[in-house]
DNA sequence: ATGAAAGCGCTAACAC
DNA sequence: GTGTTAGCGCTTTCAT
């Protein structure tokens, strides 16, 4: 029961379009690059006959021919987390593959206290000569406008895990954050159950859009599905394990019924430490993002009981294709390039 | 900071190594290509200069002047599920892409009752000239030989969604099944919690290896994690909305203390009319597979609790690149060919 | 405003 | 065995 076949086809080439034209390749090719120095009748002349022959480019062939290679550089925060430890590995990890198809992969860290280093990278990379940028950066007026002067310059930038909306990005590289709040807040009230009581919850910095709305999203459904549930106001932990270490045991102290943690960004290890120093990595339901090493173990342990995750590599590979589509002015993939919300447990790791 | 930045550099062509080597450019291509006629000490003279180079194949440029194009084939059975009718939307989206890469991708449906007609498919496409094949189909015997048959005429073959193992396939497309049913089994037993109860699995026929590997995995769980939950055997609907409706009320009439129904697989419309008939659509824990557009609702009126999914776009366009890159000889990028189990939950739903 | 011709990096006849 | 040469489909000087 055949379904679906094509007929074996030979695609049309420029000299086809040429020929039905009556033109030569020259001018094949200004119209297709709507380049000047064609008369408006050829064009459309040339026009008519891509149509008629349902002519596609070859892309493989102009990149071929054209010779053109990208410069694409990724910007980080300075930080030593899990999450920027495997971005940046994924970095290095898709150099090579990125080098076939002529494209150049840079990734410079920026000093992530000082709000003035973002900006003054991006004004650099203005200047420089460069095609695409993937930036993780906080949400600031400063760093959006930066990025519209990069913008500006005729790079493509697309942001990467945290969105910066209205700073004209090209794209957003990342997870809905809202909906993966929504789904931390699921499991934690599934996962508790019907009985009353508080939860905590623990974040790097709320400066991050990422992180705020993970929050809200929590928020949002533990108050309208969870009602039972009450969420504590966020304790900064600004990554810090040592800090951690103390601010936790006082928060738990000082509410006795606390019987769930979101960790809603980094400082996983500061988390994982104080729990089991405290000897309450088992009784305590815990939700936290990012499957780095020590994620996975506290998973396999019962110190975490559900690990929120986006694929950092997929992150990686997409924003090149996402800027390279954006350069060569083609469509992207929506499917392909979004990244999904994966949820891990314990019965369920890679 | 600057971190990590290449230098622009010029890649080696085939002209630098024959030059280096002191060779033409055909004896360098013959090299490459592992082609015969060439004496031992030429060829690692020319190996040698590759490697000082650091030379590596322009793949594009290859590709354009071999001229080559591939032939795939994607076959599925016959039947009509939410699945089954997105794979098949997903191969039609992915055509014109590949076609792009001079790749002609045809679908064939195979009659799913008649379990020689897949053998005889096979059988056609070894005789016919076809460089891959992606299949679904049920594990037999003489699959697993049709598909060996086929593979040693040089086609390349990946499996979709369920595996053959000992089929000499190439590469598996999909997710982990075993896992799969092990993440149903962990959220059936926690969101129903504590108190003791039945579970039913429903599912479409357990010859298919996939539907066979989720029930392990659901058991596994079940049975290590949640030891108060009964699971009871299969109840196998054949995905006719029809049977189900007559052979569900009866089952949960029989046990009063059903509190759980995991449907493994194809089959999820009529599971979801007869709940919503009966009654029964929100005090059930429902885990289900496959987001279609029916499974979707479930999920937002609650008769459904979890639905897994596996990426059906994902699935066909990893099929097209793995098997390209089978029949090219190249190595696969594993983690972009991994197929995600997904979980959605009504508040996470994309 | 348009065309002829060379060439991108690689492959494949066909000579020698 | 090895080399010469003519492309693959497209772009790009440089003439005209």
């Amino acid at each position: 029961m055949p379904t679906d076949r094509p007929g074996p086809q030979t695609r049309p080439t420029v000299h086809d379009i040429a020929r039905a034209a009556g033109v030569s390749l020259a001018t094949v090719d200004r119209v297709l690059n709507a380049r000047p120095g064609v008369r408006t009748g050829t064009i459309s002349r040339v026009q008519q006959a891509i149509d008629d022959l349902g002519y596609v480019r070859d892309a493989a062939a102009a990149n071929l021919a054209r010779q053109r290679s990208f410069r694409f550089v990724v910007l980080l925060p300075d930080r030593d987390t899990g999450f920027l430890r495997a971005l940046r590995a994924e970095v290095a990890a898709a150099r090579p593959h990125a080098l076939l198809d002529r494209i150049l992969l840079e990734q410079r860290d920026v000093a992530a206290q000082d709000p003035q280093a973002m900006v003054a990278m991006l004004d650099a990379l203005a200047d420089d000569r460069v095609d695409g940028v993937a930036v993780l950066a906080p949400e600031t007026p400063q760093t959006r406008d930066a990025i519209r002067r990069l913008r500006a310059t005729g790079a493509r930038v697309v942001t990467l895990a945290s969105d910066l909306p209205g700073s004209e990005r090209d794209h957003f590289v990342g997870i809905n954050n809202l909906a993966a709040g929504r789904t931390a807040g699921v499991l934690m009230g599934r996962f508790i159950g019907p009985g009353a009581g508080r939860v905590l919850v623990l974040a790097g910095s709320m400066l991050a859009r990422d992180h705020a709305e993970r929050r809200l999203g929590f928020d949002r459904v533990i108050q309208s599905d969870f009602p039972h549930l009450h969420v504590l106001p966020t304790l900064e932990g600004r990554d810090d394990p040592a800090l951690i270490a103390a601010i936790l045991p006082r928060a738990l102290a000082a509410q006795p019924d606390i019987r769930g943690i979101y960790s809603i960004g980094a400082g996983n290890r500061g988390l994982i430490q104080s729990l089991r120093a405290m000897g309450r990595a088992r009784d305590l339901t815990v939700v936290a993002h990012d499957l780095s090493p020590q994620a996975r173990a506290a998973l396999t342990d019962g110190t975490f009981d559900a690990v929120i995750t986006q694929d950092v590599g997929h992150m990686v590979r997409s924003a090149i294709r996402v800027l390279r589509a954006h350069v060569e002015g083609r469509d992207i993939i929506a499917a392909q390039e979004r990244i999904r919300i994966e949820v891990f447990l314990k019965e369920n790791l890679p």
